[in-house]
Order: C-alpha cells, then sequence, then structure tokens
DNA sequence: GAGAGTGGGTTCATTAAGTCAACCCACTAT
DNA sequence: ATAGTGGGTTGACTTAATGAACCCACTCTC
C-alpha cells in the first residue's frame, strides 16, 4: 500500500491499514451497524470518492467483506471480516484514551458494557497473569522477524530493551 | 486541530492526536528510548520538517514533553507525558493485531514479557470480571457526553446497542 | 583561530492526497 | 414519465507530504 507497509513493524503494519484518515471512524461505524455507503457517506461527511477509495482498500486489505444484499439493481453492503472485528478491541482501547485524555464537555459519549454485567472501561492485560499492561510494567525485545530497515533502527539491534522504569 | 477534533466520538479525539501519518511511529520510537530530534529523523526517514511539525503538535497536545538536556548550546530530548504513557498500550493492541494479520516472513518482528515474567501477546480484557473483550461479547451505549454531528449520527440516539452477536 | 562536526531545526520546489460539487447509471416506485 | 435510491465516478481546487538544501550556535581538533 503505501510506505508503511513495508516496514518491518507490527505498528507499522497496523498503521498501513487503520492509520489512514477515516479508516478507525468507518470501522466504528461499521461495527455499530451501519454498513451502507450512503450511510457512511452521511454519517461521516466524507468525500464519497474517498469514502469509496477507504473502502475499497479495507476490502482488498481483507479487513472489510462486501457482500450483495439484493439482486436487480445489485447493492452491496460492508461488514467486518474476522480480522476486521479482531480490530475492535484495538479501536476500544484508543476510544477510552480519548475519553480520559480528551473528554468532550458533559462526559463520555458512549459507555460499553461487557457480557459479565459490569459497565467498563477497557484495559490491556497479560493473558498469563492477567495484570494489567502499562508503559512501565513490561520489556520488549527483537524477534524472530526483527530486521534492520527504515523505521526498525532501534529495533535491528536484538535485545534491545525498554519498559520496567 | 483537524476536524476529527470537533468530532464527539473519543475514537475520533485519539485519532485527531494518533491518527497522524509517523505519528504512532513516532511515539513507539520514544518509548523505546529514541529521544532526540535527529535520532528520530534517522529511524524513521521521516522529512526533518514533518517530524518537526509532528513532535510539536504532540507536544502542544500534552503527550510529549520537551526538555533541554545540555545548557550551551541548547539541546532538547522528546519524552512521553503520562498521557503518553497512558497510550502505549493501546500501541500494543494494535501491533498486536499487525503481528496477527500481517505477520511478516520470519515471524514477529518484537517479542513481549511482562513483569510477571511470562512472554505475552497483550489482549483487551474487562477489568471487572477480567474477561477478554471481543467484538461479540459487549455492548455500547450513548452516554452522557453523546451528541448529535458529523460523525456521530449512529450515537446521537441513546439507547443504540451492538455487539452480542 | 580555521575548519570540520553536531544537534536541531527552517525554507523551498515538487508531488501526492484529500475535498467539494456535479454528474452518471441501473433500477424501482408512483 | 417522473422522481427517487443506492452506489458510485469525474474533474477542478486546496491542502499535506517529500526531499534536498540551507542555516545557526556551539564544540572539538589541530
Amino acid at each position: 500500500m503505501n510506505r508503511f507497509g513495508e516496514m518491518h513493524c507490527s505498528i507499522a503494519q497496523a498503521v498501513s491499514i487503520v492509520g489512514e484518515p477515516w479508516t478507525p471512524l468507518i470501522l466504528r461505524d461499521v461495527f455499530l451497524g451501519l454498513r451502507r455507503f450512503d450511510e457512511l457517506s452521511q454519517d461521516l461527511g466524507i468525500s464519497r470518492n474517498l469514502l469509496a477509495q477507504r473502502l475499497d482498500h479495507l476490502v482488498a486489505a481483507g479487513v472489510l467483506v462486501k457482500e450483495p444484499y439484493q439482486e436487480r439493481p445489485v447493492r452491496y453492503e460492508y461488514q467486518l471480516s474476522e480480522s476486521g472485528r479482531d480490530i475492535v478491541p484495538a479501536l476500544l482501547t484508543l476510544m477510552a484514551w480519548g475519553d480520559r485524555w480528551s473528554t468532550p464537555p458533559g462526559g463520555p459519549p458512549v459507555l460499553l458494557t461487557h457480557s459479565c454485567g459490569a459497565r467498563f472501561r477497557p484495559v490491556v492485560s497479560c493473558p498469563h497473569c492477567g495484570g494489567e499492561v502499562t508503559a512501565d510494567n513490561f520489556t520488549v525485545e527483537g524477534g524472530p522477524g526483527a530486521a534492520q530497515g527504515p523505521g526498525t533502527m532501534v529495533l535491528g539491534a536484538p535485545g534491545v530493551a525498554s519498559g520496567i522504569s
């Protein structure tokens, strides 16, 4: 796609797909039930050609699937694919951060309720111990796919670690 | 800043700050220990004027702080502020998603180790029950700050819910 | 004390991307 | 036959990103 897609960094990979302007909001709307071109166009106020381009990109990336919901005339709707559904929690963590650091007047625009019944604020945790992950309590090191290249100098040297203030 | 900042949506708020091209990668690098203009410029291969602009933006948004680390001549370094440190877990979830759906040949470029000792893949969970949050097991509803406006139609009507397939 | 080096930028011309309004087409409903 | 709907495309205009060059204050080396 763009140059981010060529970097050996999973953040860059994710950014090459969901880092384009509007894309996270398109995914949010599709998740929330808006599936048709015109609904998205109206809700977001995005220009229609750009919306068409973004949808194409997301379909090509496998994040959305485009399916006809009627014949004559053929009409399409967009839905989240498996990878699209899998990115929803990541969007939630971004939302939680936005809520925390730039809450609009009146309080948070949305509230979340988990299937356990609790209203919750999403946290990132370690699946082994269940503890929350923060900038201070984990380390990073180069993995098997680490490589030198643009955007990855800092990881090129295996063993580089961080965190644990 | 841009039009995303005016939307009544916390995802849009987050996107208005970290959704600009390069910004997530700048934050990643600063977190990993690159703090100086030239280090960032070299690692990312970003043009220098754009890097300067992004750093200014991030400092203005309170995500980074700029501090002199020597006098005569004055030299500055950038570090994560509290809100900057708080966004790191959100970047991890994006990274995990990138790892899962577009792993580069050779495996994931980085490995994470939690303070509990386990090598882990970050998951998003509900702090009350500890259970993982997926696209299928939570609901969304308009909160006190919900408002009509561009980018928020779907949330304007309180009570809109989703999830729980 | 002349020249090279370093850190942290700014300026400028070129190219790519986003925006807005208008248009198009296949079909349906009235 | 006319108007409406869904899902786009086209084209002119404006904004943003890129790459290379330049600048300045200061230090280090000879």
